[in-house]
RNA sequence: GUCCCCAUCGUCUAGUCGGCCUAGGACACCACCCUUUCAAGGUGGCGACACGGGUUCGAAUCCCGUUGGGGACGCCA
């Protein structure tokens, strides 16, 4: 076989749709698997007015994933233009070969008259197909629906009897029969021409040699293999993949649910920690474009394109009963059609986040604080971490920081310590309710003012010194400890968080808490 | 409604030509341990072959049917 050549074909739309980015990347993967090209396409036939400015969001989306085009936009190559909105010509050129040798037909029949007929089909509880009433299959007849002032179109001459069959990748041998098929239109009145027929011109004109699509267009499959033939071209191989569910159901992803979606748990408390991020650097949420179905929030809220494309792989394909950690070059090598499943796979939130946690735990320090500074950077704080270093506090909250925004968690330590806002629950809690908190507070301060070095484990020490000296537990002290000195109840390590503060503002919080008695 | 597709734990899946499956892994969940909080980690647990018929010495695996779920039925892509 000639070279491997994939597309994907988007329609700027203004967002990447998380279903859609699997697509590609299946494509892709095989693409590169068999030494191939990846192509994008852009499917702008439904005269759009701002494509650029809506295509602009999907290019972004799949070069922050990693997911880069041999051929397309800002990609020459040999088989362009790669726009559809430039390529009308062939399509023009490809229905007058249809009509030259009969495969398609003018047809004048009205929008009403068509559902008159649709109306009658279903009165009588029989499948519509066009009866061809106002086809002009000589010029008279032409001439005289003309003469009527009727726009015209033309529809393929679709065959009505027998079977279409092709082998697909994943389902192998399918068999749809002829007689359910519609004349569908190809070209409007205006002479702009629809999907079916553009698809397969510019897939045959780029030499695509594998169709990978979502499932939903099987049944545009055997009319588009009606155009290959009747155009005496070769088709591609198909494969269609089975769509991304929605979170807990089977039922299609789609963008225009979110409002069910946000009842979803799972999927509400994702979109709740994106939002959350969002909020705190003053992203502009606009809920249709900056939510879990579109891919541009994973970057927003400072996921890994690693973790996303690896849970994405993955849903609806497996090497094996148990690899599943997938570098680029891994899955590469090992990706193939013939494993992917045939059955929906619903999108799980909390799986893509598992991925994420341990793709960023893996990440040395310094890629981790690389992934942090955007948002200190956003939030006006990348000059105001403490002395320790903001490594130090990457590296003190661990796990605790699983997409690049959580560092937000932790800002207390990058705030003026005279600003230092409470959460005045556990203000109330640990500090003033507990009689003794203020004493034991104000005895720990001296012991502080006096820890050499001031580090965690000597901090430690001179803690658990108190503690043991003062005969009491060491709960007694520590949570008024940690209210005082970062305003919250969690957090990490309280040894760690005394260090990276330093000496002078632990003690300058902890006045100020004990002023606020 | 018509046509088509699909069917293993809550979720993603392994189960390649039927025996190694008293069905394996991961996420989630529960319990315990660890522990200065929150996480994490450790240990253990819960948990599925949709149902009914065949075929066979033997079926999650093959066949038929039922049920359930989904998709497509555009002068959208």
């Amino acid at each position: 076989m000639s070279q491997v050549r994939t597309r994907f074909a988007p329609s700027p739309t203004g967002f990447l749709h998380i279903g859609g980015v699997r697509t590609a990347l299946f494509n892709w993967l095989y693409a590169r698997r068999h030494g191939g090209r990846f192509i994008l396409r852009i499917d702008d036939t439904d005269q759009e007015r701002n494509v650029m400015e809506a295509l602009q969001p999907i290019l972004d989306g799949f070069r922050w994933l990693g997911i880069e085009w041999d051929e397309g936009p800002g990609a020459d190559g040999d088989y362009g233009p790669y726009y559809q909105s430039e390529r009308s010509g062939l399509y023009a050129d490809a229905v007058e070969k249809l009509l030259a040798s009969g495969h398609a037909y003018r047809d004048y029949a009205t929008a009403e008259e068509l559902q008159t007929e649709r109306e009658a089909a279903q009165a009588e509880k029989r499948r519509f197909i066009y009866s061809r009433k106002f086809m002009a299959d000589t010029d008279e007849k032409r001439r005289a629906f003309e003469a009527e002032g009727r726009p015209g179109v033309v529809r393929l001459k679709m065959p009505r009897e027998g079977a279409c069959r092709f082998t697909d990748s994943i389902r192998g041998e399918m068999e749809l029969e002829w007689a359910r098929e519609q004349d569908h239109v190809v070209q409007r009145a205006d002479g702009s021409c629809l999907y079916n027929l553009a698809t397969v011109v510019d897939d045959h004109a780029m030499a695509i040699s594998h169709v990978i699509r979502a499932e939903e267009h099987l049944s545009n499959t055997p009319r588009q293999l009606f155009i290959y033939e009747a155009l005496g071209w070769e088709a591609p191989q198909f494969a269609h993949l089975p769509f991304v569910a929605e979170p807990g159901s089977k039922n299609k992803l789609s963008k225009r649910k979110l409002d069910k979606y946000m009842k979803q748990p799972d999927f509400a408390k994702l979109n709740d920690h994106g939002r959350k991020i969002a909020e705190a650097i003053g992203i502009e949420i606009k809920p249709e474009s900056f939510n879990p179905v579109v891919v541009d929030f994973y970057e927003q809220v400072g996921f890994l394109p690693d973790a996303v494309v690896n849970y994405l792989l993955l849903l609806g394909w497996a090497l094996d009963d148990k690899t599943e950690w997938f570098t680029r070059e891994a899955m590469i090598e090992h990706f193939s059609l013939e494993r992917v499943n045939k059955a929906a796979a619903s999108f799980d939130p909390q799986k893509l986040m598992a991925f994420q946690e341990h793709y960023m735990v893996e990440l040395p320090v310094e890629q981790r604080v690389a992934k942090v500074m955007p948002f200190l950077e956003q939030a006006g704080l990348a000059d105001k971490a403490p002395a320790a270093g903001v490594a130090a506090i990457v590296e003190a909250a661990g796990d605790r920081i699983k997409v690049g925004g959580d560092i937000l968690d932790f800002v207390d330590f990058f705030t003026d310590d005279d600003a230092l806002p409470y959460d005045e629950k556990a203000f109330e809690k640990r500090l003033r309710k507990p009689e003794d908190a203020a004493e034991l507070l104000k005895g720990f301060r001296e012991v502080l003012a006096g820890v050499e070095p001031f580090e965690t484990d000597a901090i430690e020490g001179a803690l658990k010194g108190f503690v043991e000296e003062r005969g009491i537990k060491i709960g007694q002290i520590v949570h008024a400890v940690r209210v005082a000195a970062t305003g919250k109840a969690v957090g990490f390590g309280l040894f760690e968080a005394l260090w990276i503060l330093g000496r002078e503002r632990c003690l300058k919080r902890f006045d100020r808490a004990l002023a606020q008695l």
